[in-house]
DNA sequence: CGCTCTATCTATAAAGG
DNA sequence: TCCTTTATAGATAGAGC
């Protein structure tokens, strides 16, 4: 795009990488702001660096969906405040950090103790122990990785679902509908097109609920 | 970006907002692509055209990293299958497993060296430095499982925005429907129930979205 | 000082009206 | 497709730590 074309391969040298980094992620947020007021698209773009740095941005209306979440904090705990549509295992984390703590702490005791009264033999198995312990550790996390990234795909997954489900609802009543009239209808640009003065309405992310319309008007 | 210059502000006329954003929203995914793989960032990025069809790219998937950690597979993967939309970036799992690689192998190397010549002050060095390696594994799986959560919430969010919207849509035009018919019709039933054959599809605990239906007809 | 990040400049590749 | 505008690689310098 400039002065050499590239190759769009991973950029070897670090310092290269990381001006590179930082230009073209300007250019990229500059690009999803103006596609958003463009063309009234709602956009999130959320880009960590290789280091882990974390940089955002968010559509108006998204963004309050997401604040609301405590998402893209850097604090664990406010990620997993309450949210009564994705309410995530963070039981699991407290346990993880627990048993973090209890090998740590073990670990020092074993090395902190008597080491000088430990012969080789003593101290290959302190050896394995660690190892094992490491290992241990690992494991677990890995564990709860997993358990977090399984539920929350599994709702997610339940949510698609359930939009498909909605979708195929609305479809057929809209075609039911105009079946019984004989003839077609503008409206139906109104379903696809969300009233802003309604979409805009931030007062509750949440998923409402509604309540299984089950009567027949009685 | 063109011949002549253009403000920033939305596009009137429909078509050519439709043009433009079918042109902006390609180039936009690919220099995100071109950032995350110039400079190895991970990135997600979802785009909601106004009438609500969506785009999405992550820089890579969660799949991927489920299959490295080749766990949990039978279940995990039923799980999974199907949702292309909700994929994570994960390539921070390779770096991970080669840090806890390089990790164990160190220690194994420090414990097995010539430990019965270490005083103990020297032991306690070994302590300090085993305890920083595990701290270091333990920082880099956070890492990790903080950037998978936010992943999968973000976009569990974008889910429920969507449903949400669909929900008020589908509301909107029954009612409209109904207001243009000017009395009660009988589809609505069908409308409003899932099919029960359809709906025990799963053991899911999962949130059953209904329609609101907030009738004026009582 | 060394290291990382940002700013500035220029010429050219790419975007997009 | 055309062709102007924009984005940005490359190089270098400066800022902040």
């Amino acid at each position: 795009m400039t002065r050499r074309k590239i190759q769009i391969k991973k950029i070897d040298n670090t310092t290269a990488r990381q001006v590179t980094f930082s230009k073209r992620r300007r250019g990229l947020f500059k690009k999803a702001q103006e596609l958003s007021t463009l063309c009234d698209a709602e956009i999130a773009l959320v880009v960590f660096s290789a280091t882990g740095k974390l940089f955002e941005f968010t559509s108006s209306s998204v963004q309050q969906v997401i604040e609301r979440h405590g998402l893209l904090s850097s604090n664990f705990d406010r990620l997993n405040q309450p949210s009564l549509e994705l309410q995530l295992e963070s039981s699991t984390s407290a346990a993880l950090r627990k048993e973090i703590a209890e090998n740590t702490h073990e670990l020092r005791k074993l090395m902190g103790e008597e080491l000088q009264e430990l012969n080789m033999k003593e101290l290959q198995e302190l050896e394995k122990l660690l190892g094992s312990g490491l290992r241990r550790v690992r494991d677990a996390k890995g564990e709860i990785v997993l358990k977090e990234i399984t539920s929350l795909k599994w709702k997610g997954s339940q949510m698609i679902q359930e939009n498909k489900r909605l979708k195929q609802m609305a479809n057929r009543q809209v075609q039911t509908l105009e079946l019984e009239r004989g003839q077609s209808f503008e409206p139906i640009g109104d379903f696809i097109h969300p009233d802003p003065s309604q979409d805009h309405d931030s007062s509750d992310t949440s998923l409402k609920l509604g309540l299984v319309y089950s009567t027949r008007f009685s």
